[in-house]
DNA sequence: CTCCAGGTTCCGG
DNA sequence: CCGGAACATGGA
């Protein structure tokens, strides 16, 4: 596909970046982050309000827009990802998905907007969560116009406060239009600080979050790992606790939650936030291509 | 049409 | 502490 001059000449002016051990595409597909849009060979986005084309060559990165000095610390391109691939444990089902997933990265997400997607994930696929978000941003976003197109940023917690239950339910939400409501209020009152959760430790943080409406261990955990960089942290949804009873827990009855979450807290060590979505997005990927008989 | 999805909350053993 | 049930919506 050849772009048409005009089209090109729409085009900012971009700049190459070195970006060794990563996947850009695995890393946008995994359910991390639910706003990137494939365009072109590479993907648009927004940096909290700042806009950004993304493409992978090999080990380089061509990145254009306003948002293109934000991409090494949002994509985290420091993490040491040969020592979190080190200190995976060395079983067969993580080596697995450690072949599926390398390159794999945690990102830094604004913490609102990964905590607000996560409070509509509950019950949903990826898809809808992907559906929701789009819907939301485009309803009640700030528009952010780039390359002749319009994006939209997440709308703020005081703009989403404002809104009508009726008005989320549109935008797909269902029961969670009251959750993502009423965490809204708790935050643009200041009742909670989203911001001062980073001074706290992981279990105080955790605490804090599960504060919010909506918000139970599971997406507490989403948005420990995913927005305040706590790689420890380690979200047990349905894909992984198949993954878990069927690889580590073959074969014995009666394991609880708090089994599992003990197993997990141990198991998989100082980067377990990391192992856990190698093997959610190793699940994800090979289950889905299967059978199309 | 039926099934199921990155859960949370509330309620009775 | 543990298992169940309700809660909405849409893609496969």
């Amino acid at each position: 596909m050849t772009m048409g001059a005009r089209e090109a000449a729409r085009r900012t002016p971009g700049a190459i970046l070195e970006a060794a051990e990563f996947d850009l595409r695995q890393t946008l597909e995994s359910g991390q982050v639910f706003h990137w849009e494939e365009v072109g060979a590479g993907y648009l986005g927004l940096i909290g309000r700042k806009p950004v084309h993304v493409e992978q060559r090999g080990s380089a990165l061509w990145v254009r827009g306003p948002g293109a000095e934000l991409v090494p610390d949002y994509f985290a391109l420091d993490h040491p990802l040969g020592a979190i691939h080190a200190s995976f444990p060395a079983d067969p089902a993580m080596r697995a998905a450690l072949e599926c997933c390398r390159g794999l990265r945690i990102i830094r997400q604004p913490a609102w907007e990964c905590v607000a997607t996560f409070i509509t994930s509950s019950m949903k696929q990826v898809a809808h969560i992907r559906q929701m978000s789009a819907a939301m941003r485009e309803r009640f976003g700030e528009p952010v116009e780039f390359e002749g197109g319009r994006l939209f940023a997440f709308p703020t917690p005081a703009r989403l406060s404002a809104v009508s239950e009726v008005a989320l339910r549109e935008c797909g939400l269902g029961y969670r239009a009251k959750n993502l409501l009423g965490a809204a209020l708790l935050i643009a009152s200041g009742e909670v600080d989203l911001a001062a959760l980073r001074a706290l430790d992981d279990d105080a943080a955790r605490a804090e979050l599960c504060r919010l409406p909506g918000v139970g261990p599971k997406v507490a955990n989403c948005a420990l790992l995913f927005a305040f960089e706590r790689l420890r942290a380690f979200p047990i949804d349905v894909w992984i606790e198949r993954v878990l009873r069927e690889t580590y827990f073959k074969r014995k009855r009666k394991v609880t939650a708090a089994r599992l979450r003990k197993f997990c807290d141990s198991y998989f060590g100082e980067f377990g936030g990391y192992a856990q979505q190698y093997l959610f997005h190793h699940a994800r990927s090979t289950r889905r291509k299967k059978a199309p008989k």
